[in-house]
DNA sequence: ATTGACCTTTGATCCAACTCTAAGGTTTAT
DNA sequence: ATAAACCTTAGAGTTGGATCAAAGGTCAAT
């Protein structure tokens, strides 16, 4: 049984983390000491890496909530439910990156038109398209 | 001399926008009414339109921040002072686009791997590479 | 017995870029 | 004169995923 320092030394993330989590539903110590201390066992360590490799791939809590449902009960999932959630999450990112390379293109057509020397800048063409707005249509949504 | 209702129809932005843009030293009203009303003139417009294309591209406010500030004093600054922030966004777009590419990747093997059918997740293949956690590398920084 | 490392909780703070609310004052048209 | 449509402010709330602080309780080693 483990306290949460050492889960935390054993799976990298960090006690605030691992509280943070379990506040969020993802998981849960097995048992607790009089004191209130968390205990985990293997399997709640085996629970956390999962989180933990889902995350890394890019999985919000939401969606690790949800596969972890089906993780406990398996069963009663269908194939098709862990794909639902994959496919899902790629056209997430699949948009996302969409909206970055449009992005890219036009940081790069405007790096491109600027010569980027000592000239002082009342001629500068990046200065200009920005002044003009005739820029190409960037998509623009989330935060970045 | 427009009032921030019509500033807002003429730009797109909302006027909590717009306030809030003037909160964060982006733009302000050339003048007020007694009342304490904005008014904004044609070279407030021009600003506001500044600042809308260069958030359309992808600058962040702080961005935008030193492009205006470029803006209004183009002989102190050259072409470089442009070009570097504007490198520097291409930098950070290049990079999250490697991260994306790199989830999208790991997604996309998962999909590749699992059947997808109404079989129960039993032995989904998804679920046991999560189980594994012999995923490739993925990175991860900003939140998505 | 005391030090220091650990653990507990609730609740606050951070980031960006808004978005909205509350509670009121002003302007314009009828 | 009164209603509708506008405007003002300070401040709170949103999203996601942490991350930290305060104030205290517990445990292992010396």
């Amino acid at each position: 049984m483990l306290k949460i320092g050492e889960l935390s030394d054993r799976t990298g993330l960090s006690a605030h983390t691992l509280r943070f989590y379990e506040k969020h539903g993802l998981i849960s110590a097995s048992d607790r000491s009089d004191a209130g201390y968390r205990y985990y066992t293997d399997a709640d360590v085996r629970r956390v890496e999962f989180v933990k490799t889902a995350r890394n791939i890019g999985f919000s809590l939401g969606d690790i909530a949800q596969l972890l449902s089906i993780r406990v009960d398996k069963q009663s999932h269908s194939c098709h439910d862990v794909t639902e959630i994959t496919q899902h999450k790629l056209d997430e990112v699949n948009a996302k990156i969409a909206e970055l390379q449009s992005m890219q293109q036009t940081l790069q057509i405007l790096l491109d038109s600027c010569c980027g020397g000592p000239e002082n800048a009342t001629h500068c063409s990046i200065m200009e398209a920005l002044e003009e707005g005739d820029i190409r249509h960037a998509a623009r949504s989330g935060t970045f």
